[in-house]
DNA sequence: TATTGTTATACTCTATAACTATA
DNA sequence: TATAGTTATAGAGTATAACAATA
């Protein structure tokens, strides 16, 4: 076998994803701190686009229940979330977002959604076989 | 100007990557995590392949330089990092790792470079064309 | 009995401000 | 005086275990 001195070009892609990645956070910490919000408490904004239940934001932010009961708290109480009991379990509760919710959501959306200047400097040629490579990797 | 319905390729190829990026969430935490490391501490350790200062570290890690002190304290207590004054400034800290440190370092890289599955499901040419793409958006 | 969400607890990450030791 | 790092403090995210309400 011989000696392999490169990594494969889907392990240099991915090396090259994250690094592009972690170049770019500072700008999601910032952009969502000026809203007001912690990286988690944006996130948890994000999947609120449809009313979920306590564990279902659970599963997608991956944390324990309890974490989402401290999360949704802060959220509550800046108005921004309302806990609803569904209607056919009364255990459940569903996060709705309420209209300041729902606009403090549409902003942190404009804000992460803003390509980095890495990706807007490529051709436009590049850009759409990106876009196209990526909806094939994801099975878009 | 007309009314835009789709956005750009740009914007479009990093809502994919914002996508795929958060699908290997899981992945990154259980894989540090089953090597007994914090994702902060994981992230403190890839950064330490070279010698550093504390406030080095405070930089890529975007954080307080008091979180620092913290992060490092239990890599520390875990003989996976030294503290060495510098010689030139007996203010600066340098941060070493130690056999230990570099060992589990290199078993973090390993586990977090793998690429997902999404990409390594793509064609050889798709993978190097993807490489290749990021390679010209980081300026490589 | 089992499940949903909360509470209690403890640890980690986070920033700010005050402090120390060097420069 | 200024800077590098630490400590003190407080708030937020994290998991585990015990609990209340509901199924």
């Amino acid at each position: 076998m011989a000696t392999r001195t490169r990594a494969d070009a889907a392990t240099e892609a991915w090396k090259r994803m994250l690094e592009l990645m972690w170049s770019q956070r500072g700008r999601f910490i910032d952009g969502v701190g000026d809203l007001g919000l912690s990286p988690m408490q944006a996130h948890a904004l994000r999947f609120l686009e449809q009313p979920r239940a306590m564990s279902e934001l659970a599963d997608v932010l991956l944390c324990d229940a309890s974490n989402v009961t401290g999360i949704i708290d802060r959220l509550e109480a800046r108005g921004l979330v309302e806990r609803r009991p569904a209607p056919e379990d009364r255990r459940v509760k569903l996060l709705c977002l309420t209209k300041a919710g729902e606009a403090l959501r549409a902003r942190v959306r404009e804000r992460i959604e803003v390509p980095p200047p890495e990706l807007a400097a490529l051709s436009p040629h590049e850009q759409r076989e990106l876009r196209d490579l990526l909806a094939r990797a994801l099975g878009h």
